[in-house]
DNA sequence: TTACTTCGAGAGCACCGCTCTTGTTTTGGG
DNA sequence: CCCAAAACAAGAGCGGTGCTCTCGAAGTAA
């Protein structure tokens, strides 16, 4: 199916990837309010009114780096989980490894991760496109769980009469076979990851937390805890 | 203190005021991002350059929204707790009725959120001008904490042997007396309601909680549980 | 080869933050 | 009271931005 037809097609896939390679160092360098198409363009040595052949605006090539974002940081988190997983470790245990991962992504990709959890920039609401890759760092906790689930290692934490079954709804693939409670402390303490990963990054931790690190790794602990996950 | 020299420190002050509440309308309506010097100069009848006589620039006028963000979620956070406590409320109600106001605060103020909680947009580090009003609402939930404390009716959180004492370093006037354990869980307890209110606010809930009034609640109901408050 | 599409380049529009200069107004001390 | 000093509004201008439009060159398909 990717059947490279001429040159006029590869030269364009060429063209895009080298845009968007340069946004991305950009990005990564000054940050997404700095970020500008006639800076690329000159970068790339060409006018700024040909890059609008490959990226309509401003803001759809910061979607793309959105979803370029997205997938880094849930290929970190698959990757960490994998490995886990390959020495054998305990769902608890691959929760604290994705969570290190996810927070260590964070360290080294500050405006990337600014740029997806931090304020939305781009207009407002996020496109289709980005639910794909935005979901998987979530997907990969869901397994971690689902294992513990299937194992019968899960203590249920509580759920209470005001919160209904139907209040937590997730997209039908993956809340499949989940107890509403599970779910539920589940998306809580994914929220809860990020805040903890937000304040840090973002200056709120300045002049009260010492030690970051051994800060993070207690918290992500009892975010485990608190989705029922067993101490090893 | 603040005697009024002449006609012209009361010009200044009015012209202070006028253009920040110009600012703050234009964030409120169209976000940080789409704020200009030009268009709140535009709209106050004068010329934009005459705008560098009050504010040195763009990004001191944003400090400047800053601040008041903080000042007014802060308050809002501080108020409802002294209905709570006027109400005779338990320190868990209390804590549960500060969060609802921090969220409630979040929903009314998108954008000014977003410019205090989300990624920080001007330049990088907060001038010290914002630490202060930057700690209302995390002093509010301390009172709460403390005064369970002094009730004896706080249950201390475990802290692992791994996270030292001086990892968790308060500000001299409000760690004073609190127990290393519980300044560590309401640090972490603070970063992770940020980061519920963030997700709902910046749309990663959106089609996973349906509920969102009622996951919150059950959210910093545990949280609340977390830092040792004891249940009602 | 011819008709069609795609592309790069350039000029241009409206807007931005910010600086500098030029008169005018207000202030405070001799 | 008057006059120098300070504060001020206004305008022009600089370099930058996102984005549009037109035009000629180059690749594509018949």
């Amino acid at each position: 199916m990717s059947t490279v037809r001429g040159a006029r097609e590869r030269a364009r896939i060429e063209v895009t990837a080298a845009i968007k390679d340069e946004a991305r160092r950009m990005l990564a360098a000054e940050g997404a309010a700095k970020l500008s198409l006639r800076a690329v363009a000159r970068e790339l040595g060409m006018v700024s009114s040909a890059l609008y052949r490959y990226f309509p605006s401003r803001d759809e090539l910061l979607t793309a780096l959105i979803i370029d974002a997205y997938d880094s940081i849930g290929a970190a988190a698959e990757q960490a989980d994998a490995r886990a997983l390959d020495a054998g470790a305990a769902p608890r245990e691959r929760w604290g490894a994705v969570c290190e991962a996810v927070r260590a992504w964070a360290l080294d990709h500050p405006h990337e991760y600014a740029l997806i959890y931090g304020s939305p920039v781009p207009g407002y609401s996020a496109p289709m496109d980005t639910v794909g890759p935005a979901s998987r760092v979530g997907n990969t906790f869901i397994n971690i769980v689902r294992a513990a689930h299937a194992g019968r290692g899960l203590a249920l934490p509580p759920l209470p009469a005001v919160l209904r079954p139907e209040a937590v709804r997730m997209t039908a693939d993956f809340a499949e076979g989940l107890p509403a409670e599970v779910t539920a402390a589940l998306v809580a303490a994914w929220a809860q990851l990020i805040g903890l990963i937000s304040f840090e990054l973002f200056g709120q931790f300045n002049r009260v937390v010492e030690d970051r690190a051994a800060f993070f790794t207690h918290a992500a602990d009892q975010l485990a805890h608190g989705v029922g996950l067993p101490a090893v």
